[in-house]
DNA sequence: GCGGAGAAAGTTTTT
DNA sequence: CTTTCTCCGC
């Protein structure tokens, strides 16, 4: 067994640091994570350090998953003790210990994006200031901005107070702290403040995680914020002791100043941690010689940063090829064309393509582009599974069966499915609570005093004695069952399988989904507690999720989202000014820095590519359903000609390169018929013959009807639910077995009726 | 109290 | 172009 195998000289000294503080600038594919792993296992290995003397902390929770299995298969022991995940998933731990220090209970809610912006919204309903002045997404994000530069309301109105927009956000952030307070709630932001609050609070807390994290090691460091640097600065400052911190990041790769990350965290290491040592790794084992020195060349016009140049010893690979499209659906079908082509020959799956994007919005057109040429894909992000109303709607009932003063999940529901308990009645029964100074779930306890109309009063009662039996059902039951029973006394069951439009069939897929990865977690946890579950569940997100390795589709993710990813062959889509670098980049203040970390962004982007890359722009998009003219991003013009295929951006010809199509005709429209390949001009060195990939012949003459079993390439057995159009151009709608409804153009999509 | 129609707003990026 | 909000009639 060693570990150390296959370490280069630089990582193999990393790896091995003994004490005192160190910052690894790791750029993109230079073998961090093993290093990670490679020093823990060193560290457990030669007992420098038990497991549970080790604290590391990963940007999502799939790295940290990844990580615990890598240094489990490394050394063939047991990691369980060792704490392994992000900032926000290890100070969930530390509050749900320690939190009563602070006066919260520690069965306290988390709340996500929307729980925040819904009590936002209910504070400024309920301090009757204009919501057209004060938008809660704007209130969101300042309210956020200032809890993390640690400003409290106080402060700031007295600060602001004569300006009142001004005083008057600052009104609402204060009234929304004591909402929060009182509902024994935390935000996102509280799970890293209110841990801090803890350390800071009481000494004894401190110093006994000082005392047990005698290794911490911080992964993405460049993206760490205010409270997160201070957080680690608390936590590595033993007494009599060197700080054993072991960070790594790239300056070049922070993307997430917006969110409140401080690059000057990595940039200043050196001088917050004293004597610490400086590990640079610059040599790239992922991308060809071409990407690279491209990437190279664009991150080179960033001022702030420390200056690093990776290589090589790879090959020079393919030219990076620019795709100039007439419009954003054009761009998609022209990538789902290099796909479709690609795939064809033996050695490429679809799993080795990615398409990235700076927006989500940017998703939908291109999806249909896939779906019209049959490919399979997944989309991480968007809009969060445990973000859709039917789960959000089932959860809130198991949140507030475990914190029933919570009021925002209890708005939720409390007329979910309808109980004929209207706006006036809530009203009601929140007059009631704020005059007794309680929860609305404690008001609805003396019913007799709040006057309702009957129906109103009836249905507030049903709605005590449902959430009552559960709240025995939790006790008794373990959390699969209570969903279960959840699902079916709330007659939430009733009501979205009452719903039989294919928004309500796809609803019931993700529920069904859901439930069964409330099973996956009962089996992979040793901790069932309904705390852990709740918590495991604010906390996943979705690129945590992409477990389905198994299945070979092309993935579609934002820039951000694929961070730390890697694909064979990687799409940038959507690159235009405005677009990207984003236009609110532009005209703000700080405008320079803003434009450096779409620079950082479009490094990311970049880096993500192992041989192939392709950089597409549109030169007409539709946002808002109107025409915006595009004009290539300014980052296009910093790589070097050498390294670019322009060929096909430069055709002057009335054709569209990519298709064979008439620029002037939407492809789309004349496309329907089955791709091909020949048509494609390829101008690539790898345009080698398109081989039969594999044994999956499409029923030539199919003919199908509502009903019909079809099994499809990459998604399986699947009903068909609608079909519209005829001929080439019929579209069938199909609800595949957990694989969600998809509509496909029939004479396309690589499916056979069974 | 509820549902439908029509208006208005919205798109950076996420733990 | 979509999603969410608002208002009105039942």
């Amino acid at each position: 067994m060693n570990y150390l195998d296959g370490l280069n000289v630089k990582q193999k000294e990393a790896a091995l640091h003994d004490k005192g503080p160190i910052l690894v600038i790791a750029g993109a594919g230079t073998g961090k994570t093993k290093v990670l792993t490679s020093r823990i296992a060193n560290l457990i290995d030669t007992e420098k350090a038990n497991p549970y003397e080790i604290l590391a902390i990963t940007f999502t929770n799939k790295a940290a998953k990844e990580m615990k299995t890598r240094i489990s298969a490394l050394l063939h022991t047991e990691v369980d003790r060792m704490w392994v995940g992000t900032f926000h998933s290890i100070c969930v731990r530390i509050l749900r210990k320690y939190i009563s220090v602070l006066g919260y209970n520690n069965n306290f809610t988390i709340y996500d994006t929307t729980d925040q912006k819904n009590l936002i919204k209910k504070v400024i309903k309920e301090m009757a200031v204009d919501p057209k002045r004060f938008p809660p997404n704007q209130i969101k994000s300042n309210i956020s901005r200032l809890k993390n530069a640690e400003i409290s309301p106080d402060e700031y109105i007295s600060k602001n107070y004569s300006i009142y927009d001004r005083r008057t956000i600052g009104e609402i952030y204060g009234k929304y702290e004591k909402e929060l307070r009182r509902n024994n709630a935390l935000d996102f932001d509280d799970l890293l403040i209110k841990a801090l609050d803890c350390l800071r609070k009481d000494d004894s807390i401190a110093a006994y995680y000082r005392e047990k994290f005698k290794y911490i090691l911080v992964d993405e460091y460049q993206d760490t914020n205010n409270i997160q640097y201070q957080l680690v600065k608390y936590l590595a400052k033993r007494k009599n002791a060197p700080s054993n911190l072991f960070v790594v990041g790239d300056d070049d790769q922070s993307i997430y100043g917006w969110r409140g990350a401080d690059i000057g965290n990595i940039l200043n290491f050196e001088k917050d941690f004293e004597n610490s040592k400086l590990i640079r790794l610059e040599r790239n084992y992922r991308s060809t010689s071409t990407i690279l020195d491209a990437a190279n060349a664009v991150i080179k016009n960033n001022v702030n940063r420390k200056g690093k140049e990776l290589y090589t010893e790879d090959n020079k690979g393919n030219l990076i090829t620019i795709m100039k499209n007439n419009n954003e659906k054009e761009e998609a079908y022209n990538i789902a064309h290099v796909i479709s082509h690609e795939t064809n020959k033996s050695d490429v799956d679809y799993s080795d393509f990615a398409i990235l994007y700076r927006t989500n919005s940017q998703s939908r057109a291109l999806e249909e582009g896939l779906i019209k040429l049959g490919i399979p894909y997944k989309i991480v992000g968007g809009l969060k599974f445990y973000g859709r109303k039917e789960i959000k709607d089932i959860m809130a009932y198991i949140i507030l069966l475990q914190n029933p003063t919570d009021d925002i999940n209890f708005l939720r529901v409390i007329n979910t499915p309808t109980r004929k308990i209207g706006l006036k009645s809530v009203a009601s029964i929140q007059q009631y609570a704020d005059e007794n100074s309680c929860s609305l779930f404690e008001a609805c306890y003396n019913l007799d005093d709040i006057q309702l109309p009957k129906a109103a009063h009836n249905g507030v009662s049903d709605f005590v004695k449902i959430v009552e039996l559960l709240m025995v059902k939790k006790d008794a039951c373990e959390i699969t069952e209570l969903i279960n029973a959840v699902y079916e006394d709330t007659g939430l069951k009733k009501m979205f399988e009452a719903d039989e439009t294919i928004e309500g069939l796809s609803r019931i897929d993700n529920i069904e989904e859901f439930f069964s990865a409330v099973t996956d977690f009962e089996e992979m946890n040793a901790d069932h507690s309904l705390d852990s579950f709740l918590t495991h569940v604010s906390l996943l997100s979705d690129i945590d999720r992409t477990k389905e390795v198994d299945i070979d589709v092309v993935t579609l993710l934002t820039i951000h989202s694929a961070k730390g990813l890697e694909f064979s062959t990687v799409f940038i889509a959507g690159l235009e000014d405005g677009l990207f670098p984003s236009i609110r980049s532009s005209d703000e203040d700080n405008q320079d820095d803003k434009l450096e970390e779409e620079r950082r962004l479009f490094y990311v982007a970049t880096t993500r590519a192992k041989k192939n890359l392709y950089l597409s722009y549109a030169e007409d998009r539709m946002t808002f359903g109107r025409h915006t003219p595009g004009i290539k991003s300014r980052y296009l013009d910093e790589i070097p000609s050498e390294y670019l295929d322009n060929s096909l951006e430069e055709e002057k010809s009335n054709s569209n390169p990519w298709t064979g199509k008439s620029h002037f005709t939407s492809s789309l429209k004349t496309s329907y018929s089955k791709p091909t390949y020949s048509k494609i001009a390829y101008s690539k060195n790898n345009c080698t013959k398109a081989k039969v990939k594999d044994t999956f012949t499409r029923d030539e003459n199919i003919s199908l009807t509502v009903g019909d079993k079809v099994l499809h390439k990459a998604w399986g057995e699947g009903t068909i639910v609608s079909l519209n159009g005829e001929g080439e151009k019929q579209k069938a709608t199909i609800a595949f077995n957990n694989k969600g409804i998809k509509t496909l153009i029939t004479a396309l999509a690589p499916i056979k009726k069974i």
